[in-house]
RNA sequence: UCCCUGGUAGCUCAGCUGGUUAGAGCACAUGACUGUUAAUCAUGGGGUCGCUGGUUCAAGUCCAGCCCGGGGAGCCA
């Protein structure tokens, strides 16, 4: 097929007056003679005039929204107003017809929220195809900047074995069987006596909480089968352990099938869970009173958990050790909402049978490690969350790289700015410092907007009037003060504010809302950042992108270079290091990078204080002993910058197929 | 994972303190129309009120659990 694109018919004034074949599909059909036509080329349509002679009705009925159709015909001023030329047709053939009635999308206003549902089809609109138009430009132009930059585009392998990145949670990469994994046989090395000393003092707690829930959750029992149900192939432990799982099992089945008349008197030992105020209508518990002793067990429990996270179960278990920190969050969370804080409401507190449960979980997790030695790669192996350590590597010899490709974290966090699969963009280069790192940074989103202001410009005014119309629906505080073009010239057309954390906090503690008590987290140094804060600096003080630097070593990576007197960011209040956060505002956190530790002692000491294995990072520490030298780079999230420039407020409308926490659809 | 909020026609939403046959706009179907710009006008069809259980003479409406969506928080890019 011979065709013209209809941003050529409708742009190149040289196609005026001849005729030429278009294909695309229908937008609208109007007054039984006036297709819209769009190809995907531009966001505009053309006009394409029909003939009511010579298209007989039947074919004129097959005109249906989203149909596919192919026009020939010559292109002349348009007679109409909304368009410089139209398309006289004199032949249209029907490629592809479109149900009417079946098909989703309505020549109407959709919500992101169901077009997102259908995100097979939503393409087919204005506002993604413009999305989907400026992501490749923003791609394109990732690489058109470091290329004229004298980087090497670095493929990063994505799956990866090393377990100490320290960014989040990772997905596993397997072929063993998950129904029947191999199990590892040696026995592991366990604090006995802190089992004991637990399954002591809990396990009659476990069991009435388990009695008392059985009476008012049928479900119980299906739960348990599947969270505590010992697998008839369960392997036999040696010792007492193998004794524990047995008891523990044994009694969750004989609870399960006794009737509910012979609780009675068990649940007097409740404690105070968030199943207690089903009970206080039955019966008589007072959730106030047994507040305080709550909060005793929920202590012992945070300091159990925190004495088996420091090492003292004797294994070294990744995935136990995440277990044990997210019961230390949780216990912590629980503890800080049920005492005081009136601004919010009484979290419901968690009984420590929940805890007690949750530790035998950790220890079930213990029992069953998994012998990854038969594994595809012989050892265990997960997705990449970050190309920023095999980058270094590359830096350290091509001095200037950057990967661009997909990344992968198994966070169950739900936000408009996170997803499970996105796409980053990791620069490294050697013999830069900070300072450079931030040029870079600032020079790659100058040259991205730039791009788009150039080569997106029909796409950028319409979801400019479509954020305007957006914002129109808000009430007045919330509107921002500039359409999204004025600000994307605005961003372009002036340097981001660089201050150091130090300066940030200082910031912070003279503001309006600190001083009227507004924020909601307390500002003292040595805190991270939160949201509220970091909005406060981009979009209320500053009012432009802001560059934070120089953050307290405690809340930072291992590979971040610690500071010392004179280096940028050093503070007296405490240790920092050598980090660099670019905020913008509406998304936050949209780059985060460092210039990386290049002295050998001091990385690995850094390293033992938090807790990582030096030898399984033996390759990433060898760069630090044969020809070390300083170097930097950041990471930049693509979806984040396309959601700046697109002024979308969803990250799940600037990816084609979003992956996150219980999605998966297409 | 936590907090808040929602789930009623294909879509967007109304339905007050439980009370007759659950509504509107758009979409869709049929008809009209030689210039429309989300065309217009007339007529028509369309609903297990997210699911399960409970309270009640009576539940879209009240209660509990679960599922799904949206916003915010944490984690981060």
């Amino acid at each position: 097929m011979d065709l013209t694109s209809i941003k050529a018919a409708l742009d190149n004034e040289s196609l005026t007056n001849t005729t030429v074949s278009v294909a695309g599909w229908v937008r609208t059909f109007r007054n039984d003679r006036f297709i819209a036509l769009n190809d995907g080329s531009t966001i505009r349509n053309l006009q394409c005039v029909i003939d009511q002679e010579q298209v007989d009705a039947s074919t004129r009925g097959r005109f249906t929204t989203s149909a596919a159709v192919k026009c020939t015909g010559e292109l002349v001023a348009s007679q109409g107003s909304g368009q410089r030329v139209e398309m006289k047709v004199t032949t249209v053939e029907v490629l592809g017809d479109s149900d009417a009635t079946t098909y989703p999308i309505q020549p109407k206003k959709h919500s992101l929220e169901f077009l997102r549902e259908n995100a097979h089809l939503r393409f087919r609109t204005n506002t993604y195809s413009a999305v989907f138009r400026m992501r490749h430009q923003v791609s394109f132009g990732i690489h058109e900047y470091f290329d004229l930059n004298g980087y090497n585009y670095f493929h990063a392998p994505i799956i990866t074995a090393s377990d100490a990145e320290g960014a989040g949670e990772l997905f596993r990469v397997t072929t063993l069987p998950l129904e029947k994994p191999p199990r590892v046989k040696r026995s592991l090395p366990i604090n006995y006596p802190l089992f004991n000393e637990i399954l002591e003092r809990y396990c009659d707690t476990v069991i009435d909480y388990v009695k008392a829930h059985e009476t008012i959750q049928p479900q119980l029992g299906k739960y348990i089968d599947k969270h505590y149900g010992v697998p008839p192939d369960m392997p036999q432990i040696p010792g007492d352990t193998g004794l524990m799982v047995e008891y523990q099992y044994r009694h969750f089945r004989d609870l399960l099938s006794k009737k509910p008349d012979d609780l009675e008197g068990s649940i007097a030992d409740w404690r105070i869970g968030e199943y207690i105020e089903r009970f206080t209508a039955n019966i008589d518990i007072n959730l106030d009173e047994h507040m305080e002793d709550f909060n005793e067990e929920a202590k012992f429990f945070l300091s159990l958990f925190q004495r088996l996270q420091q090492g003292e179960m004797g294994a070294s278990l990744r995935d136990f050790k995440q277990g044990t920190d997210h019961i230390c969050k949780q216990i912590g969370y629980t503890l800080s909402k049920s005492q005081g804080d009136d601004s919010m409401r009484k979290h419901p507190a968690r009984g420590a049978p929940i805890y007690a449960l949750s530790f035998f979980n950790l220890f079930d997790i213990v029992q069953h490690q998994v012998d990854y030695s038969g594994d595809f790669f012989g050892r265990e192996s997960r997705l990449t969350v970050s190309g920023q350590l095999q980058a270094e590597l590359a830096a350290l010899a091509l001095g200037k790289v950057y990967t661009f490709g997909p990344t992968f974290r198994a966070e169950n966090s739900n936000t408009t700015r996170h997803l499970a699969e996105f796409w980053m963009i990791e620069p490294e280069c050697a013999f830069m410092d900070l300072k450079g790192d931030m040029d870079l940074a600032e020079g790659l989103c100058k040259h991205l907007i730039a791009r788009v202001l150039k080569n997106s410009m029909d796409d950028l005014q319409f979801l400019d009037a479509r954020l305007t119309e957006e914002e129109s629906q808000k009430p007045q505080v919330q509107r921002s003060e500039m359409g999204l073009i004025d600000r994307l010239k605005f961003v372009l057309e002036n340097p981001f504010e660089r201050i150091t954390y130090t300066e940030a906090i200082e910031i912070l503690l003279r503001s309006k809302p600190y001083q009227k008590k507004q924020f909601q987290f307390p500002v003292e140094w040595g805190i991270d950042l939160q949201s509220e804060h970091e909005r406060y600096l981009v979009e209320k003080h500053f009012k432009k992108p802001v560059i934070v630097t120089g953050y307290p070593a405690t809340i930072k990576a291992f590979y971040m270079r610690t500071n010392a007197p004179g280096d940028l960011g050093y503070s007296e209040k405490g240790k920092t290091v050598a980090a660099m956060d670019v905020l913008f505002p509406g998304i936050g956190e949209i780059i985060g990078g460092s210039q990386r530790e290049e002295r050998l002692d001091v990385l690995e000491a850094r390293m033992k204080e938090m807790g990582l294995d030096t030898d399984e990072l033996w390759w990433y520490l060898d760069t630090r002993k044969f020809g070390t030298v300083p170097h930097a780079g950041f990471g930049l999230g693509l979806e984040r910058f396309v959601l700046f420039v697109t002024g979308m407020s969803n990250i799940r409308d600037v990816i084609p197929f979003p992956r996150t926490p219980g999605s998966a659809e297409f």
